[in-house]
DNA sequence: GATGAATGAGAATTCATTCAT
DNA sequence: CATGAATGAATTCTCATTCAT
């Protein structure tokens, strides 16, 4: 039940390069939110690059291993779709501080890193393209430029760490069942046929993989 | 016609501020980009938070320039819809730097200077509110959450900045078409409606307003 | 039989403390190289510097007991310092590690133990001195500067810990009979006299001394 | 006239890397006695370590060009030897800093470095080498192990860095000339040749080569 | 006897910025 | 207009050492 230290460290380093960008936030930053001395935190880490690195890459793993539970053993790419865009949506709203960092701290890895995180984001990617695609195919999407429609909604859900607050008005679920709303117009399919429970199915995915508890109503 | 230091160093700046992030250019970054000393620089910039400043300033009050002149004289919601998002991915494929900057580098500066940028951006964000509205209210737009769809959709074309290449296959009016396309659908209005000539009066719009030769052919 | 820690870790100092100096020297290294924590280490040494000067005392002792032993019985001076070069140049080949850090690591003493580390080898270098003085007395070395000269072939002498190898085609006693050959005719004494029983015994005073294994074939 | 910055730098680093040795060294050190504030330091030097590569390569550069200066028109070995001796004497005395540095601090390079330093100081030794040779192939040297002989030689010469002070009572030219004789006793060659123009002829290619007023009594 | 955790001090190096020339 | 020289403050990271367990 105890914070250990090592959490307290990647719990500040992801709050403070979520906030203040990675070249934004010092060591002494660090140690200051994880409230320990500067020398300490080297016991808990590499080097900065390191702990960026590996807050990346989890973060990834984790969106990776949630989108193949939360679609696992649903066929129909409408509901494949769905169920990706809340989930994706879900992950952001959750867990903002992860997501900013892997979203926008691309740049501020050295080429080897960014190599291996652009492989795990690309392999994400993949999902979406091939359930886009798929749609497509089977006739229920309607785009003449998958590769772009793609990029949009991606860029359109992860938008959602930028400004989602649990404090607002808007409930997680209703933000998630819009969220699949507009991506299914977007993409020309069957709207109104968001249903509520795939929003409460993902929720426990996200849960699960991030292991946070998530409060019922929200 | 020669391209100035002062140019040089602006160029240099939105340039660096966008790849690597403010944090992450140094003066000296700065100088050898803009082939100067880096004591020289300060001939043409106050500090380095100074030319952040100035370039998300100048970047934002143009974006509100273009967008008055791109509507000017149109009521329709949709069409003025259509216009403000032809216009917005126009200047974001057109000048990837700037925006960039202003979408990403909000959080470097210091409390004053972000309340004077955050203001402008709300204002263009003002924009695309008071048009959506009046879509709802027209009964041409259906959504249920106008300011999260609104925010859905902003950061979506803002995304453009992120990936698209002038070098690529994809043409300048295409991609506007697109997004213009893509938006309609997610707001639920009447899709199909998107004209070219649109694009290329947003395109004329963003040559003019940001003194940039745009090829027509892109 | 089996080796202590506090062997490991002496043994430690003195191949990093020759190989890297001990500035160069890091307490983690130390750690490392005797395979235990750097926690532990302060077990079996007081300060790194509490450990340096172990180090050389111990070696300059051995090297006072060592000459004593080896010249004990000898009155001839000439004798004297074919067994006094001998063993000299067979401790440097059989303890480089040692005798590199008596020889390199005087300035990285605090004052109050550089004077007591000195006063040893002032004290072994007397003996130097003193058969040198004596062998002119009875003209048997020809120089005009003994004191000069005694640097001088300390110097040489001492040069051995830095390039010698057991794994090379010299073998021990080549090496100290050719140094005793040297510098017989450097101080125009009678060349030719070496004799390999002189190399024989220094080389079992090293090995009680040091306790230490010579492989008679080497 | 004046002093540069430049040159103070490079003067201190001589300085305090023969005296306390590179790792030893501290930046501050440098900088407090060179009299200028670390950051500035910065501006005539690359890395700590690029200081000591130029100090030894020119060091090793000027051993090389002056030993060439001073032996160029000799043909007898004996004669050439004694000019080697002497100069390398005479360099040691005059430079004890930089020579300490090059002999004391190979260690302290990183792996690419060295061997640069090695392979200039293995061209340096190999004239040494060359002579010895040639004077044995003549029969003017006497010695079956010429290249041990070589390397006691050396050690014994560049020992003069250690403790040699132009403030005694020994006169550069006295040094020198033992030195001379000392060497080419131990190589068992014509004793009592050393002659007087010898030394002083080195000291004027030591003065040229070092830039270095050298008075003439000393 | 052994060590993980912890740290104040210090390491080398870079920072944005100023100023005399 | 331009810049080499200069620096105090800050950077990331390592140091030798201690101590509770």
């Amino acid at each position: 039940m105890a914070v250990t230290s090592a959490e307290r460290v990647r719990a500040a380093a992801v709050k403070l390069f979520a906030a203040k960008g990675f070249h934004g936030t010092g060591i002494r930053d660090l140690a200051q939110e994880a409230e320990l001395s500067s020398a300490t935190l080297y016991h808990y880490m590499g080097t900065k690059e390191d702990l960026l690195v590996e807050i990346m890459t989890t973060a990834l793993r984790r969106l990776l291993d949630a989108a193949g539970k939360a679609t696992a053993g649903t066929a129909d790419p409408v509901a494949r779709l769905r169920t990706l865009v809340t989930l994706h949506v879900l992950a952001h709203a959750v867990q903002p501080g992860e997501t900013r960092v892997v979203d926008n701290e691309v740049d501020a890895l050295s080429a080897s890193a960014r190599a291996r995180v652009v492989a795990l984001r690309d392999e994400y990617e993949g999902l979406w393209a091939r359930i886009i695609e798929d749609g497509v195919a089977h006739g229920v999407f309607h785009t003449d430029r998958p590769a772009v429609t793609r990029l949009a909604l991606l860029e359109m859900c992860s938008g959602v760490a930028r400004w989602y607050s649990p404090h607002g008005p808007l409930r997680l679920e209703e933000l998630s069942t819009h969220y699949a709303e507009l991506t299914l117009r977007a993409l020309g399919g069957p709207a109104g046929t968001v249903r509520a429970d795939e929003a409460r199915h993902c929720l426990e995915v996200v849960a699960q993989v991030w292991d946070v508890p998530v409060q019922p109503g929200n």
